[in-house]
DNA sequence: CTGAAAGCGCTAACAC
DNA sequence: GTGTTAGCGCTTTCAG
């Protein structure tokens, strides 16, 4: 059984090798970096050395000469939110490629949070993607002056960008309601901090005042199902034929707290959410909603933020802009399908016993 | 706008501090050390200094010569299941409270992968909290060799875990099912490489034994929402009229698939799953479920691990187990509800046009 | 292409 | 308590 008490293992070191090859310790570090400048021969022997003793390059070492850790820091709000998985996985996928190592933070939605939590991981970290973060702007500014770092799903200017086309979702999203007759359309907000959250909010004004549908905005609310539920109970007071939810989430918690109050969905009213996330396609109905490409999106902003450790740097121009998609699903539907009735979309203020009687 | 070609800022080092503070860099050392061995006086003065100069002692550097990194890797099988999430934040909670940082590797449920990850991290890192790991008792125990390792979720003797209490889960999950009546339960098997997986099969064994209830196992399945569809289709061949399934994930994999060749949960057959994530509360039917204290478990693992760093020998013994309690929803029912129907649950071999028709 | 020497920023022995 | 002296394992000048 071992025994941790004593510090791990001493593992051979370069000078090891150096000494059983017949070389200098330099040798042997050239031999192992990127263009090897090394006669081919004495390289090859040295790494058959290395093979037999179980050199590993100490990283730790290296990043004390170097100071390059080899690591990057990539910060999510939320690891509870499914959205993120994919995101880590582009992004893990990304470093790998890259010889990098990814450190994952999650901030719990909480700027206090996420700032102390960068703020230790700053000096180990090479570069940083911050992947929706509710830090305020001028603090972003602050971490990118110190180190290099990539936004994900939101734009700020003079640090490079990579945001989903959220006006072009929400246009769809109006467009697809428009047709199905509805012609006011509620926005439910999320976290005020979240920059996507105000850019859908403004592109539902656009297209509303385009395609002459009307909106309003309730909330903000946390953006999670109960957040969406207690959402429901403000929409329960002031209703709606038709609401755009600020994420999945949201929408779920939505519809869960409606027909808890007897309202059906998509019946009285249809819901809209975004990001699709796994729970979108198994909720009933199924959630229709604006995808975005997650895994590209770490993907790209993790290779992004590779250039720029390498030395690029990092075009600040416009944000690079991913195309989103809207899914269709059973939670929209035109507005009062049965002609004869135009009475509000609320008339069932009771609570029905059983909120399963949605077979329209 | 910031140019990261050449390497960030140098910070002030300890050096600047001692001069800046008139004493020896050793002293500044002890100043920032646990228990501060230095005249209270200067100490106060030293840090004013430190803090002026916006000094922060270097992580990497200080690893050097303690080889103590501060910071541990927290390997998941799969990040995309949302039973991590929870696990990972009682972790991140656990670890930063012991001013610790956590490096999540995503093993994508892939043993090649999850090694390989390891193995480039291992250096890196004072210890490994191994949650579901996809590797072989050997493979972890050879890492367990080098490092302090905690395994989570999997038993495995000389390494110390941490696991939830499996065999009373399934027993909770017998009894309720024998009391509604079923007879036979069929257990859908999660992957091969995961140690729960083989726990709760054998349990379930030992449970049916003794509660004179049939069992059988079909499988194994990918532990996702595909792979339940999938199991879905081969339980349509092999009919039962109560399932266990390794996790919710396939749990509502199952569902899915079964409503959609015209089979209704739980008018023909109930369905149970384990973990009990968010999305078993938003199906339709709420799935009944085991559920597990996963932030106690991240949380326990992580902090067992710190003290397993800072010197303790990892009580090996037995695992430390958790308890978990049976989630009763809406998944599960009394078979046959009407006396009349001795038939066979899978009456309706043809897809019925809608399967909303549950009103139980 | 290779060796020798210096040092990254910090801590750990030792002395005083 | 505090200063002095060595390094941790690696890279990087600078010579040859």
């Amino acid at each position: 059984m071992p025994d941790h008490t004593s510090p791990p293992d001493k593992r051979a070191t370069i000078y090891d090798v150096a000494a059983e090859a017949n070389v200098s310790p330099s040798t042997v570090s050239r031999a192992f970096s990127k263009p090897s400048r090394v006669n081919s021969e004495t390289a090859e022997r040295i790494r058959q050395v290395a093979e037999r003793l179980g050199y590993r390059t100490n990283p730790l070492a290296r990043a004390l000469t170097t100071s390059r850790t080899h690591m990057i820091a990539l910060v999510i709000a939320d690891i509870t939110n499914p959205v993120y998985a994919e995101i880590v996985r582009g992004a893990q996928e990304a470093a790998m490629s890259g010889e990098y190592t990814t450190v994952l933070i999650d901030a719990q939605e909480s700027d206090r949070l996420e700032r102390a939590a960068i703020e230790r991981a700053m000096s180990t970290v090479d570069g940083i993607v911050l992947a929706s973060s509710r830090m305020s702007d001028s603090a972003i500014r602050m971490f990118a002056k110190q180190r290099p770092v990539v936004v994900l799903n939101r734009a700020i200017s003079d640090v490079p960008c990579v945001v989903t086309d959220n006006p072009r979702g929400v246009r769809r999203v109006a467009e697809h309601l428009g047709e199905l007759g509805h012609d006011h359309i509620t926005y439910v907000s999320g976290p005020q901090a979240s920059w996507p959250n105000g850019t859908r909010w403004r592109a539902l004004l656009e297209a509303g005042m385009e395609l002459e549908i009307k909106v309003r905005q309730i909330g903000p609310f946390s953006p999670t199902i109960e957040g969406g539920e207690r959402a429901a109970v403000e929409l329960f007071a002031r209703p709606a034929t038709a609401v755009l939810a600020f994420n999945d989430q949201m929408a779920i918690g939505l519809i869960r707290g409606l027909n808890r109050m007897g309202v059906d969905v998509p019946g009285d009213v249809s819901i809209v959410g975004f990001d699709n996330i796994p729970a979108a396609d198994i909720v009933t109905p199924g959630l229709t909603t604006v995808a975005a490409p997650l895994y590209a999106e770490g993907s790209a902003a993790t290779r992004h933020l590779l250039t720029m450790i390498r030395g690029a740097h990092g075009h600040t121009g416009r944000p690079m802009v991913l195309p989103v998609r809207l899914v269709i699903r059973r939670s929209t539907a035109t507005r009062n399908p049965s002609p004869g009735r135009a009475r509000s979309p609320w008339v069932r203020q009771r609570p029905r016993p059983n909120p399963a009687a949605r077979l329209s």
